[in-house]
DNA sequence: CGCTTAACCGACCGCGCTGGTAGGATTTGA
DNA sequence: TCAAATCCTACCAGCGCGGTCGGTTAAGCG
C-alpha cells in the first residue's frame, strides 16, 4: 500500500473541516463520530496537520479545529506530505538534511543507477497528481457526491492548475 | 516509502538481464555480485518475475535467467506489479476477486467518499508513469549513464507512448 | 470557584510485513 | 559422479502501523 490510514483519516478530517464554516471550531469528537474514526487516534493525526500549519486549534470548552486557509488554497500534496512525511518512491530518495529529494545511491563507478530514472518519473507522477488537486475539489465532490467518471480520470480545476503551475516538481 | 527493496532489486535485476544478450542465460550469482545484492534473497525476487512470465529460466549447470521479451516490449508497470503486487494507493482500493481496482468504502448513505477522488488521481499518476517507461529505456540509460535532467522529467520514448496508448488506466 | 469540555502530550502494545537467512531438493552439463 | 545452478519451504528479528490509556492544561459556564 502506498499511503497508510493516517493519510486516509487525515484527508477525511480535512474535508470535514472544509465542509464547516470556519466561524466556530469543530471538535474532534464531532469529526470522529461523523466519520466513524477512533477519537484518540485522530488526535495524533490532527497533531501533524497542526504542526504543518494546515489547521488551527482552540483549547477548552467549545474549542476545536478549523482550516488555516480556504480549501481552494490548500493543495493536497501539502496535506499528504504533512501526514505521511516526504513522498518518496524509494528509501534512497529521502534526504532529511536538505528536504530536497534525490537519489543517494552509491555513484557506482561512473554509471548512474538506472532505477533512479524510473523512481523519479513515478515520484513526479504522484506529486503532480497531488498538487493538481485542492482540498476545495474534494469538499465540492463530497457535497454533490456525484461520481462522474470523466472527473475522476484526473481533470483538474482551474484553481488547481494555477497552483500546479506555481509549484515546481523536484527533479 | 512507496516501493520496497523488492522492487529496487527486481528492477536492477531486470536491467542487468536486459544488458546481456539473451543467447546464454545469466546466473543469479553473477547478478548478485554485479549489483552487490544477497543471492538468497534475489532468488525470492526473481521467482516473482518468473511467475509473472517476465523472465525465463534454465536449471542445472550453466543455467540462469533471461528476459522473456525484448526490453522495449516490457513496460515497467508489469515489472513493478509483479514485484510489489497491485499498485494501490489505499487499502480499500484492492479487490483481489476481480483483479480490478476500485474503492470498496461503505457507500455511506448516498454520499461517495471524497478521498476516492484523490486516490484515484494519484493511482492514475503512478500507473501512467510506470506504463510510459519501458525496460528498454532503463537499459539504454544505464548504458550511456548520462543524467540528462530533461530526460528525467518524464519524457517518454515513442515505443513507450505506443504501449501506454494501448493499455488502459483503471478508473 | 468548581465543573465540564476539549485540546495536548507521551508512553505503551500487539500484529503483520519487510528483508532477509538456512537448508535442502532437484535438474542439468561436463 | 560431481558441481553448478534453479527451486522450494521454513524460519527469524526488527520495525512501522494502528491504535489505546492515562494524564495535564486551557478555556467557557453557572
Amino acid at each position: 500500500m502506498i499511503f497508510s490510514s493516517k493519510a486516509e483519516y487525515g484527508v477525511r478530517l480535512m474535508v470535514e473541516l472544509g465542509r464547516q464554516s470556519p466561524e466556530h471550531p469543530t471538535s474532534l469528537k464531532a469529526v470522529a463520530e461523523a466519520e466513524g474514526l477512533p477519537l484518540a487516534y485522530l488526535e495524533q493525526v490532527v497533531a501533524r496537520l497542526r504542526k504543518a500549519g494546515l489547521v488551527m486549534s482552540a483549547r477548552g470548552a467549545h474549542g476545536g479545529y478549523w482550516l488555516a486557509r480556504a480549501p481552494e488554497e490548500i493543495s493536497m500534496d501539502e496535506v499528504v506530505q504533512a501526514l505521511e512525511g516526504a513522498i518518496a518512491p524509494m528509501e534512497c530518495f529521502v534526504n532529511e538534511h536538505t528536504e530536497r529529494v534525490l537519489c543517494s545511491h552509491e555513484p557506482d563507478a561512473g554509471r548512474g543507477c538506472a532505477t533512479k530514472l524510473l523512481w523519479t518519473r513515478v515520484q513526479g507522477g504522484i506529486i503532480r497528481s497531488l498538487q493538481q488537486t485542492t482540498l476545495g475539489d474534494l469538499v465540492e465532490f463530497s457535497r454533490r457526491g456525484s461520481v462522474e467518471s470523466a472527473e475522476s480520470t484526473g481533470v483538474a480545476s482551474a484553481a488547481a492548475r494555477r497552483r500546479a503551475a506555481r509549484a515546481e516538481v523536484p527533479a
